[in-house]
DNA sequence: TATGAATGAGGTTTCATTCAT
DNA sequence: TATGAATGAAACCTCATTCAT
């Protein structure tokens, strides 16, 4: 095994024991334990715990920004790329639940150093598209602050009931992307 | 200072030093310290930290459930009940910031006790509410359990970007709510 | 209740939950919780919970003390005031338990203060009793010290076996005894 | 230095210190102050203080159990095998005190765990032997747990007096025995 | 580069003792 | 005199981190 995969495999052990017994409840030999390592090889790939967590939510914020824009297309009608980035955000999260737990538990935690909380923004695009379709009339005349809150919001809280044993899939998903759009949207004009 | 004072005011302390440094990064001498008692006197009212903390998760879950229900009249229209639980809780929620970080926070936390994190449903009327709105067609024809997901996700996540620097009052609530209104009433016929 | 009363109480609930978990396992509260008065009230007649310890250790002592000459007669034949003697230890130690395993199991405690240790000496009437026997003859021509030792360890190791729920009584008890004293008189000629 | 010589080494040590100051008054950081090693790797060796503790209990009374057969031979007369069994015991307890004290100190302690306590039965070949004697006519007709109480219980009150400064040893010694041996073999016939 | 035994600072918790009531 | 809440020193123990191998 390489180092960019033994680099890798450590992450991935970190996440899910992190997320069975919380940042605290994970030590470094769990971790290295997990990961068929010795504790000292972790401080090979990362300066201390912290960063390793702060490496792993990069990363994963990262992996998520990617996942956003999958098959994104300027041309396409608002309301479908509004689709688009809700579903392939729910997606994500759902096919991704320890990832998803992970981001969304300790997004505000002072755990995560400030500067790699902020990093880059993965909505920069959305936050974009927003913009556009709020001037062009496409969409409610609201902040696009409180736009993207509303569609991430959304999406979290959905992911989370569906994690929870409430599935979200076929006609049921359907309805419920349409009332995000609707809550968007508004009364504005069709495209 | 009386007993119950002083244990208010350690749960207080505690929960303030926690939204600073986590959990983890509170210890009970830092508890002790910030409430001017000895660490000692800490295990007079609660067994251990982790009980200290499940006591805080509890009581503030429950003063969540009480805000939430301030005013409600199973008189008043649909839409009017809804704005009220929603306004009731994201003032709740903007007007007590660390209750608010500290629930959303810890929620799922392995720190938190099953049974506590279980405890009593704080959204039982909601639910109640939501499912005879939607019998009565008065909403979207959608699961309450999603429509109850998408009103606290919305409120949530609302919070989250006022107290972040993204004031929401005035006008600018007046259709925030109209919009998560939108969501949930879909094209349903109007009460 | 008065004073001394409420001593001996002390005294007692102290002697027994020592037995059960040890003086490292019996807090001062635990002893006031079972005697029933407050934390504090033990200071009123102990300096310190290692007084306390020392003061119990004295007073059994001085009771095992009185015991062991309970019916001593000087004109009794030597052979019968060995028998009284022994008798007399065994069953004040079978028929006190907690007294019997207190002073056993801390006799050589470096919790038991050196000078209580030392205290009066319990066995000075024995000690005169065997060094008489010996210049006269009556028992084997061996150091007194050595005699007790060997007089009072037999009593110890079977008020221990009796108490493990090896019954030593009647005519058993008679032959134990006459073991002993076999031990003691050696070959040396009858009185 | 290996390994299991580190973790004899902090046995011992923690050995003499609570023969000094009593398992109360011996902290780990002590044991480990006097080993040489910090207050961490103790417990690489052993899972907390009291594991520690009963592992030092059951290790020295394994080699107690080792000491009392060095040299039986099942040829030899009764007597003969009394008196190698009693020395053995004898000069093992003189000849390393502490372990004598922390045995019969801590032998009823609550600090020692009940099913270590239990544990092998030191003394199966001596009862064995006892019974033995006492079908054969070799030695008095009583139980043999009274007869071992009786020989245990005059070696440990010995050792016990050797210790404390009245020597025995020589013809002192041999009486002493031959006194042990009175008490066992009672009028029975020589073999 | 990888190991894992060792470290020791710092955590939680206990409990003998005090003192205002 | 009696109380028991409060104290805080000191206990046990964990674990992020180091470093000789």
């Amino acid at each position: 095994m390489n180092s960019p995969e033994k680099r890798e495999l450590i992450l991935r052990c970190a996440l899910s024991l992190i997320i069975e017994h919380g940042i605290h409840g994970t030590s470094v030999p769990d971790v290295a334990r997990r990961a068929g390592v010795a504790a000292g090889t972790i401080y090979q790939f990362f300066q201390s715990k912290e960063q390793l967590i702060d490496t792993l939510y990069q990363e994963l914020k990262t992996s998520m920004g990617a996942a956003l824009l999958r098959g994104y297309d300027a041309d396409l009608p608002y309301e479908e790329r509004f689709r688009l980035i809700w579903k392939n955000l729910f997606f994500h999260f759902i096919e991704h639940p320890d990832e998803f737990r992970f981001l969304t538990r300790y997004v505000d935690s002072p755990i995560i150093n400030e500067t790699t909380r902020r990093g880059t923004d993965e909505y920069k695009p959305i936050r974009k598209l927003l913009r556009e379709a709020r001037r062009s009339g496409a969409i409610r005349n609201l902040n696009s602050e409180i736009t993207l809150a509303l569609l991430y919001g959304s999406v979290i809280s959905l992911a989370d009931l569906h994690l929870r044993g409430t599935p979200i899939r076929g006609k049921v998903l359907e309805e419920t992307i349409r009332s995000c759009w609707d809550a968007v949207r508004g009364s504005a004009q069709h495209q």
